[in-house]
DNA sequence: GCGTTTATTTGACTTTTGTCAAAAGTTCTA
DNA sequence: TAGAACTTTTGACAAAAGTCAAATAAACGC
């Protein structure tokens, strides 16, 4: 758990007691490859960061399963739209290789954020972090040909390259498997 | 400056001090329609706050102009890569109908913050509304035909479709004018 | 109100990407 | 280590969307 603490502690300095109430709250879960950690339609309760492991969220359009985002080590993971909003969600989220993952309840998070106010200073810089990630791929996927969206996945996230299935990756990108295979093959 | 206060206050009780401070650095800007507000290449040192008019966000791709995002009343904008990070950024911000806005700086937010950590909540769950709705947006554009993504928006941000230029509505789709205008041209 | 500028639509054609099906290559396990 | 299960590649063809150019249509200034 220090290495959380330690990215939180980056952000701002941790009292004491915060940190005493974050390890009282956080949780270990150990989970195997294949497992579906959230499921869509459910409301999403917990927050998981990744100590170790690889996690994918998707969903699906047209009875096609669309991968929107992979998360590695030292990731923050959930069904983000059910987590946030405490409404029913539209995401899966699947542990792609064994993980290891720290997590906290909704619940259990906001009590920290109304005991520390100034918490919410963390919260407020990681969500924009993630809102900038997110931004990012806005534009990658607005007009861009399958190769430069390829290209630019190569130079931004080579590691999923490596880590993801190539129909996990293909999706992400907003095209087929059978494309971007042949873009790979030209290379 | 009311309307606003009035917005913020919904979201957290603001103590006398921190509005009287946030009144004290607010500013407001009347521009007119045609006006780049923000250009790419430089730092963004404002977030917006739009009481009236209505405004686009755009970058450059491939030497063709792209739409990422419209701002109508009560939405908040900012160039908002560069403004997070405070470096230069790729994004234009250009009025299109005349508009009144309250601005305020980014030094002047983060000593509000300072002052007042609690307001970081408010700012915590601004950002994360904004990160909810770049986010439908990535699942709008990452596997739906050009026709899915007008429906969608006809049914999501109808006063997009009223107020916006069709060439801005369909590089914000992620598809060419003339596809977008065929499309309409059938229903 | 008229002409100019700007925005939208339409047509013909090209390119890109998707789809379906089958083959080849990998990985895992019993 | 052989076979099953899964993943990736390849081929042939179809569909969707882009491009360029020209014609309309709408908005704006004088």
């Amino acid at each position: 758990m220090e290495k959380l603490l330690l990215i939180l502690g980056q952000l701002m300095p941790l009292s004491t007691e915060l940190r005493e109430d974050l390890i009282a709250k956080i949780f270990i879960r150990k989970v195997k490859k294949g497992v579906i950690l959230i499921s869509e339609g459910k409301i999403c309760h917990q927050l998981f960061f990744i100590k170790k492991g690889f996690l994918r969220g998707f969903h699906y359009q047209n009875g096609k399963e669309i991968t929107s985002w992979f998360g590695f080590e030292n990731d923050f993971a959930t069904s983000t739209h059910s987590f946030f909003s405490q409404k029913t969600g539209y995401e899966n989220v699947e542990v792609i290789e064994d993980s290891i993952l720290y997590g906290i309840t909704y619940e259990d998070l906001n009590k920290v954020y109304y005991r520390h106010p100034e918490f919410n200073y963390v919260g407020r810089l990681l969500t924009e972090k993630y809102y900038l990630d997110v931004l990012e791929r806005t534009l990658c996927l607005q007009f861009q040909t399958a190769k430069q969206s390829y290209e630019q996945l190569i130079a931004t996230h080579p590691q999923i390259l490596k880590r993801a299935y190539l129909g996990h990756i293909a999706s992400y990108l907003g095209i087929s498997q059978e494309t971007l295979s042949r873009i790979r093959a030209k290379k």
